[in-house]
DNA sequence: CATATATTATAAGCGTGCTTATTATTCAAG
DNA sequence: CTTGAATAATAAGCACGCTTATAATATATG
């Protein structure tokens, strides 16, 4: 029969858009009382993996321009997150650390992401996780490929694609 | 064998926050010769539904606060998509009406949508779609209920589920 | 009627993203 | 070496979310 148009497709972006706001939201209550945000959080995560990383590398890897970073950093060593320090071979970059503080953090606040996750997939059955995330990373995929089709400034160079 | 730890959950939050990053961001290049940003595309989808509808509704329907509403709203009556209008029976009320531009514009933006939904699901089986809308839809209802679980102002009354 | 409370919208100020422009430094060419 | 292009970080200003506070208006109650 052909009233099978609308399967909830159409409410796609609307869908993720909504949990994609409960999740942040949900994580922040439970990391507020650390005075840490889910922009602070994803940007730990790259600098514990990487101590010592650049700004312009953070802004690469986190897909945001280095102006945000540089706010971002602002805020988060303001907070006593992460430190900056000078390289001195090139006195234009400043070296990202976690600071005593972020260290010793760190499991909690993946705990608690962890169980933002785990509330949010209630009642999902494991099969349907594995759909789940895969289908959300064929999604970022599709969608990072090509970026924005504007053109003209396809990096292209260090394979986007893979 | 107990090396299945990591099946992909433990970056779920990520995951979602970068498939909701690039479909806005694709969404609103595509958009962008129009002037609609997605905020205002959301909120012009309820004003088509229920031309009239007063600002506290918005605010109510979209989620997010009355004063985020009105700095929306202000933008969207720079741009030529809203009016507001006075109600006589309530003078503290503006009522939202869309603007002949935006009826003329509504089909086509909802098909710019459309179109960022099906480049995203490239490759995802129909089956796979129905399981990633049902799973995003039981975790935008887990993450509904209770809200922020601080208790104390958890709406209920006017069924958030369903 | 008068006063207290609730409701609608807005103001002010912040976080995190954006674009465009500037400063400091490095590197490449002449 | 000096000029010029590239790179790292920051500045300024806007969009859109938030919280907290105010103004105007409605409504309920003494």
């Amino acid at each position: 029969m052909p009233l099978m148009v609308s399967d909830g497709i159409d409410r796609l972006g609307f869908l993720i858009h909504d949990v994609q706001r409960l999740m942040r939201k949900r994580f922040e209550a439970k990391a507020s009382g650390l005075g840490l945000s889910s922009a602070q959080w994803r940007l730990m995560v790259r600098v514990a993996k990487e101590e010592g990383i650049t700004q312009a590398r953070l802004a690469e890897l986190l897909e945001i321009e280095p102006i945000s970073v540089s706010r971002l950093v602002d805020r988060m060593e303001e907070g006593g997150w992460i430190e900056r320090r000078s390289d001195a071979a090139d006195r234009r970059v400043r070296m990202i650390f976690p600071t005593a503080k972020a260290s010793e953090a760190y499991a909690e606040v993946k705990s608690l992401a962890g169980e933002v996750y785990e509330q949010s997939l209630t009642g999902v059955s494991p099969e349907d996780r594995r759909v789940l995330i895969r289908a959300l990373e064929a999604m970022a995929e599709n969608l990072a490929d090509g970026e924005t089709p504007s053109c003209e400034k396809i990096k292209g160079a260090e394979g986007a694609a893979a």
